[in-house]
Order: C-alpha cells, then sequence, then structure tokens
DNA sequence: AGGTCAACCCTTTTT
DNA sequence: GGGTTGACCT
C-alpha cells in the first residue's frame, strides 16, 4: 500500500472509507485530486472491477490528468474506468440507449451558438419583440427549465410558470421551448442541457436500462460536487440508488456556477439523502503561505451559508499581499506587466510561474498590450477555442451534415459557403417547404424541383455532394474522408486563395485539424477510427482539449472561473473594482454577491507565495471612460496582511495618510487628470456625409440616358455620365461624380435623376 | 445574389 | 472598442 504513505490522516481515512455514502469536503490547495486519484487505485486494489467504476468531472482535461495518475499506480486497469464529464460520459451512454428514446444513436451534439441560432430563427418567424425576447434570455430559461427536469409540457402546465412569464409580458416562452425542442429532435440534435435531461428521462421511464447500469456503474465518485445542477444530481442519485457507493468530492466555498445553474444546496445537503454519510473534512493547505490563506478565510468569512470548516497553512507567514493603484487600465497593465518583469529579474523565476487572473474576457485586452510592449510572452486561457473557430465550425459543419443530414444547423452553415448562388430567398424557401410537408429541409433539397420553386440547380449539385460525402466517409478512413471534404466542398480552395493574415491563418487551423484527425486515425489504442467516432465528442471538447504547447514558458491569462483547479507561484488578481469585481449583476442579491465573493477566494487561493492585487479608478468600457470606484471586497481583508503600492501616482499626488480611508473615501482628494472626455468624433466616411439630395429629388427614367448627361444621385451628387455599357436591363454606367469622383452603377438599381444635356 | 456600410447591442463567468 | 446585424447599393 506504497501510495497511502504521505497522506496525512483525513486525507487516508477519505482514500479507505471505499464503502457506503461519502462526502470529503477538500479546501483549496488540500490535496483533493491526490486524494480521488489515490481512492480511484485503491478501489481497483481491493478488488473492485474497474468496469464497475465512474468517475464524473467537470473538465476533460481533469479526467484525463486523474486517468494517467491512475495508470501509473495501477497500470492499464485504468483504462476501463469510466471517467468524464457528466456530459462527455452521458453522451457516450446515450448514443448506446438513443433508440429507446426515438433518437438516432448519430444525434448531433448542438453547442451554444447552435442553440442560439435556431431561437433566432424560431423569434423571427413569431415575430416576437427582440427586446422583450432576447436570444440570451430566452435560451437561459429553457436551459433553466431543461436543468430542473421540467419539459415544455409541464412548462405550458405551470401555473406559477405561467403566471410569472404573462406578468413580465413574455407569455410566449412555453411555445418557443416547445418549437424549440421539437426542431431540434427533427434535425436529430441535443442540446447540452439536452444530455443530462435525456439521460435523467431514460433512467427514469426504462427501469431496464436504470438497473443495467446501476449493476455497471457499482462504484460512483463525483468530483466538484459544488457545482453541480439538479439534473446532474438526479442522474447520479439514480444511479448509485442500489449501492449507494458514493462519493461526492468538493468545496462549497469554490461554488462559482451557480449563473448556469449549479446547486450549492447539492453539497450543503447531501446528508440529508444519505444518513450513513461519512464526512472527511481535508482542512490543510498545502499550496499557498500563511498570509495567503488568512487573506482567503478572511473574505469568504463573509458570506452566511457555508460548511463549517478551518483552512491552515504550515507554510512560512510569507510576503503581504500587495495592493496597487492605477488610474487607467491601460495604466493598470503597465504595472502589472512592470511587476512581473522585475520579480522574474530578481528572483530568478520563469514566465510561467505567473498568473494574471480576471473577472471578465474583455480585461485581457489592457493587459495584453502591456506585455506585448514589454516583449512578454503570454499565452489566453479559454476565450474562443480552437473548435469555436469559424473555418473549423465550418468544416466540422460538413461532417456534421454528411452523418447527420436532418441537422438543420449545418445546413444552413454551409449551404452557402464557399458560394454556391443558394442565397438567403432560397434557403427560407426550402425551410418553409420542409416545415409544410413536414420533412426535414434535406429532404427537400433532395427533391428540390418538386418542392422549391426557382430552385437553382445547384441545389441538386449539394445534395450529390453530400452524398458522395457519405460514401466516402464509409470507405476511407477518417483522416482520407475528412482530407476528401475539405477539398471537394471547395473549402480548402476558399481559403487557399486568400491571402490575408488572417486568411493564412484560417488555412493553417484547417491543416491543424486534418493533422488532428489524421493523428486520431492512427490510434492504436482503440478500435473504431471513422470519422463518426471522431466525431462524437467534438462538440464537447474545449480549449485545454488542444493545447500543444502547454510546456511553453509563458504568463498565463485566464478568467477566474478557468483558473480553478491551477496554481501558480506568483498571481496578480486585476480589476478590483465595484461593478467589475464584484460584477454589476451581482450587486441585487446577497446569493449572486456570495458567489462573487467566493470567486473572489477562488481567485485568492490560486497563489503559492506571492499575491498582488489591483485596480484601476477609471477604465473604457464600451469604448467609453467610465470612472471607478476600489472594490468592496478590499475592504473585508484585514489590513495587517496588506502591503499597498500606490507609487503610480498622477502629477497632482495625492495624500494617503489614513491608509484605511483609501479604499472607501467615494470622492479621491486628487482630482482625476480629466481625461479627454470630449464626445466622440463620429467618424463618418466621407461618402455618408457626400450629399444631400436636392429638394424634391426624385429618381427619373433613365431608359434614354446618354454619354455627356447631367445627373443628381441621391447620395453621390450631380455627376456626369462618361460610358454606358452592356444591354437592356443590365446597362451600366459610369458616372464622374463631382464630389466623390468616378462609379460605376447598374441603371436597373441606381436611383439617379437627368438634370440636363450639356455640351 | 452578394457586397458594403452604419447602427446596434454589448460584457459576467462556460460544460 | 469590437463584432454582429440589417439596410441599402450594385
Amino acid at each position: 500500500m506504497d501510495y497511502l504513505e504521505g497522506l496525512n490522516p483525513e486525507q487516508k481515512a477519505a482514500v479507505l472509507q471505499i464503502k457506503g455514502p461519502v462526502m470529503i469536503i477538500a479546501g483549496a490547495g488540500s490535496g483533493k485530486t491526490r486524494v480521488i486519484t489515490f481512492r480511484v487505485a485503491h478501489l481497483i486494489r481491493s478488488g473492485v472491477d474497474s468496469f464497475n467504476i465512474l468517475v464524473l468531472t467537470f473538465t476533460n482535461k481533469a479526467a484525463r490528468e486523474m486517468r494517467e495518475r491512475i495508470n501509473h499506480i495501477c497500470g492499464p486497469e485504468a483504462k476501463n474506468i469510466w471517467m468524464g464529464t457528466f456530459h462527455s460520459v452521458f453522451a457516450k451512454l446515450l448514443r448506446v440507449e438513443a433508440n429507446r428514446i426515438g433518437y438516432p444513436s448519430n444525434f448531433t451534439i448542438y453547442d451554444t451558438d447552435d442553440s442560439k441560432s435556431v431561437l433566432r430563427a424560431i423569434l423571427k418567424e413569431m415575430q416576437l419583440d427582440d427586446k422583450l425576447y432576447s436570444v440570451n434570455f430566452v435560451l437561459n430559461r429553457i436551459s433553466a427549465a431543461k436543468n430542473n427536469l421540467v419539459g415544455w409540457q409541464e412548462y405550458q402546465n405551470n401555473e406559477q410558470i405561467q403566471a410569472d412569464d404573462f406578468s413580465s409580458g413574455r407569455g410566449m416562452l412555453g411555445t418557443i421551448y416547445q418549437t424549440y425542442v421539437q426542431r431540434c429532435y427533427r434535425a436529430g440534435a441535443m442540446d447540452f442541457d439536452d444530455l443530462l435531461f435525456k439521460t435523467n428521462e431514460l433512467l427514469k421511464n426504462h427501469a431496464d436500462i436504470l438497473n443495467k447500469y446501476q449493476q455497471k456503474f457499482k462504484y460512483l465518485m463525483v468530483d466538484e460536487y459544488q457545482d453541480t445542477n439538479f439534473s446532474q444530481y438526479l442522474i447520479v442519485k439514480r444511479l448509485a440508488a442500489v449501492n449507494e457507493n458514493i462519493c461526492v468530492v468538493g468545496d462549497d466555498a469554490q461554488s462559482i456556477y451557480a449563473f448556469r445553474g449549479a446547486n450549492i444546496q447539492n453539497i450543503l445537503n447531501f446528508e440529508k439523502d444519505y444518513p450513513d454519510l461519512k464526512i472527511f473534512k481535508l482542512e490543510q493547505n498545502y499550496r499557498s503561505t500563511q498570509n495567503i490563506v488568512n487573506v482567503a478565510n478572511s473574505v469568504i468569512a463573509n458570506n452566511k451559508e457555508q460548511l463549517k470548516k478551518n483552512v491552515f497553512s504550515q507554510k512560512e507567514s510569507g510576503d503581504k499581499i500587495k495592493v496597487m493603484r492605477a488610474f487607467s487600465d491601460n495604466e493598470e497593465g503597465k504595472l502589472v506587466a512592470d511587476a512581473i518583469m522585475y520579480q522574474r529579474t530578481s528572483n530568478g523565476l520563469k514566465w510561467h510561474d505567473f498568473a494574471i487572473l480576471y473577472r471578465t474576457n474583455a480585461q485581457s485586452r489592457s493587459m495584453e498590450e502591456a506585455l506585448r510592449k514589454n516583449g512578454i510572452p503570454y499565452k489566453i486561457y479559454g476565450g474562443l477555442s480552437f473548435y469555436q473557430r469559424k473555418e473549423i465550425k465550418d468544416l466540422i459543419a460538413y461532417f456534421r451534415l454528411t452523418f447527420n443530414p436532418n441537422d438543420e444547423e449545418a445546413l444552413k452553415r454551409v449551404i452557402n459557403y464557399p458560394k454556391r448562388g443558394i442565397g438567403d430567398t432560397t434557403v427560407d424557401r426550402i425551410i418553409v417547404a420542409a416545415d409544410k410537408n413536414n420533412i426535414t429541409p434535406f429532404e427537400v433539397i433532395l427533391e428540390a424541383n418538386r418542392y422549391v420553386e426557382k430552385a437553382p440547380a445547384s441545389l441538386n449539385a449539394f445534395a450529390a455532394m453530400i452524398q458522395s460525402f457519405q460514401v466516402i466517409t464509409k470507405n476511407q478512413s477518417a483522416y482520407e474522408a475528412a482530407l476528401h471534404i475539405a477539398q471537394h466542398s471547395g473549402l480548402l480552395k476558399d481559403l487557399y486563395e486568400d491571402k490575408s493574415v488572417e486568411g493564412l491563418n484560417r488555412y493553417e487551423n484547417i491543416q491543424e485539424l486534418l493533422n488532428g484527425i489524421k493523428e486520431f486515425s492512427e490510434r492504436e489504442d482503440i478500435e473504431e477510427k471513422g470519422l463518426d467516432i471522431f466525431m462524437q465528442d467534438v462538440a464537447l471538447l474545449t480549449n485545454d482539449d488542444k493545447d500543444k504547447d502547454k510546456d511553453a514558458d509563458t504568463v498565463s491569462l485566464m478568467t477566474i472561473h478557468s483558473s480553478k483547479g491551477l496554481e501558480f507561484p506568483q498571481v496578480h488578481i486585476v480589476g478590483l473594482e465595484e461593478n467589475l469585481f464584484p460584477s454589476q449583476m451581482s450587486l441585487n442579491s446577497r446569493s449572486d454577491l456570495e458567489e462573487e465573493r467566493r470567486l473572489f477566494y477562488v481567485a485568492i487561493t490560486r497563489a503559492e507565495y506571492k499575491l498582488t492585487i489591483s485596480y484601476a479608478t477609471s477604465r473604457f468600457k464600451f469604448g467609453t471612460l467610465i470612472s471607478c470606484e476600489p472594490s468592496r471586497f478590499l475592504d473585508e481583508i484585514d489590513a495587517k496582511y496588506l502591503e499597498l503600492d500606490f507609487t503610480a501616482k498622477p502629477a497632482a499626488s495625492s495624500s494617503f495618510d489614513d491608509e484605511r480611508s483609501a479604499w472607501t473615501r467615494k470622492n479621491d482628494t486628487y482630482t482625476k487628470p480629466k481625461a479627454a472626455t470630449a464626445p466622440p468624433v463620429k467618424t463618418t466616411s466621407i461618402l455618408a456625409k457626400a450629399h444631400v439630395p436636392s429638394p424634391g429629388f426624385k429618381p427619373s427614367d433613365t431608359s434614354n440616358l446618354q454619354v455627356g448627361m447631367q445627373v443628381e444621385h441621391e447620395r453621390f451628387g450631380f455627376g456626369k455620365v462618361l460610358t454606358l455599357e452592356g444591354n437592356k436591363p443590365d446597362i451600366k454606367a459610369t458616372i464622374f461624380f463631382k464630389e466623390i469622383g468616378q462609379k460605376q452603377l447598374l441603371l436597373k438599381f441606381a436611383k439617379l435623376s437627368i438634370v440636363g444635356v450639356v455640351e
């Protein structure tokens, strides 16, 4: 039992308790990952069949790393464990059982963009006020319903929900929800929430299937349990109901995903579901200095709802937490960059010892600029992932359409990209015909001449192309098929011909995706290697799943949310300002504000020995300068842990005799140098303001327009006709306009009035 | 059908 | 400040 050495008593007890319900409350930096991996290893060593273990994690990355570590201890047995995110594990399960709920096993997984696009179409068709029914609002509402296992029927029949919707003037939400579900079904698609919703449906309505998986997953572990939602909670509860070998691990203080449906009550009330529960608390923080741990504790103490624990560190007390003030977001970037430069040089550190954490992605820009100016290498984590880039989504849409021609979002994406003369009008006609005849859009295209008026010949060609792809993917390897599709769709050529920097980049990204598929084709540890298998969980892959150069020596930039679980020797938390952190959206309720505070807690506890916090007193927001107040969270830190660094001062220096009051003083003693707050200059183009039509301007009949005539154009002003070319309806005129110069106009469109014949 | 330009959101956080 | 949408032009 060598792996049990080096665990503290509490960790060891948690690892050894393999039977019955277990809850491990793991404070930040308390060795949680070790405990989980060792516990799984211990299950296997104790004779549990690795096929009977299910481990649910928050990210794919966490699952991969854990599997590697278990593999290290237990060898290849580790491969048999079902391990992954809720979404990927149950997507896999649903593909096996899809026919039981009326879905094809090759169902598409719609990502958030797809979902929004479906909703946009529905809202447009229903002609609803897009202020009242914004896509984001509607999607959130539907998502919340699904995460609470409220289907559209129940949504429509629930008096409370209906009363709420009607009182806010959004009585159509139930109908939108219904249409959305039906559209997804018609497209053979599930959205992210469906993966959990449908799993619940499956387990609830099919006793044999529930029984099958209860027998299979005799041992369950759930990581980051504080971030599970009701839908996830119920899946776990159902699966664990017979054996009750359920172990959840988490930290209520780090629950930061309530905004997307996570329910902190799942962990706070876990004991109620399992009276025999054994609770273990990991309270020793092995990551950070005492000062950092104490600061974190003092902040989180302001929250009411939490499980009791006492996180402590036995490391040195360490440096105080430095607080820097800047006068603008750009200056904040500069201060941070300078501090990193200084620290690296004077302590012989690497760039990768530093992380900059922020509340919102938009804050990365000022940081990036400062780092670039100083020649500091950096990498942004999160943000737009590889798989969210347009060109990647385009090619993947071709793949999706090949395997599931009913995938309407994929169809809309590529039917006219690259351009093949199938415009919006034709697409609209296809959709209308599909609705009318109760068939899918692709079925309409297959018989375009029958269903679509003025169907362009390119429609038939498009259908034939997709069908040829279907043949190719059956007979060729994933890589060969993918390359074939990239070439024959015209996508590769289209990108190749774009010689701009971005175009080149896009072309390279496609090459990279193809390379990835090639690697997949050549893998030896899996049997099925078709493109269809590669595609199965592409929608679930995220940023950290494609880290090619993670060993690079760079400063890390990321949102606090994506920093969860990571640690860095030196951490900068930036933008500690009211309305930014805590976010303005969180100020209305105690629970939202407490979530912000937990977020701050997470940020603080990423640091090993040096933590620097900064804020700016003014910042650009939506292109305009606003002034900012220091965050209330700064007030919550006991001053004895802090070291204020206000050396960056504007010309008119300020007096900070009373340091504590510096935060709270609403009107700083110095006057902020009046930044250029002149109204933003409207950069109207020369064209736009070129001409105001003469009073009574009216386009005249131009069928007998002659070269040399003087004309007036609605926007371009007065000019003279230089040449006329082309035949009847498509006559093109070259006209020299006094104000803007020469232009070519098609007479059938141009709004011209003949002023006179001169010369 | 397709390209260009102004107006319009917008910023929480993401599996 | 930046990306997306819709109107208008060709």
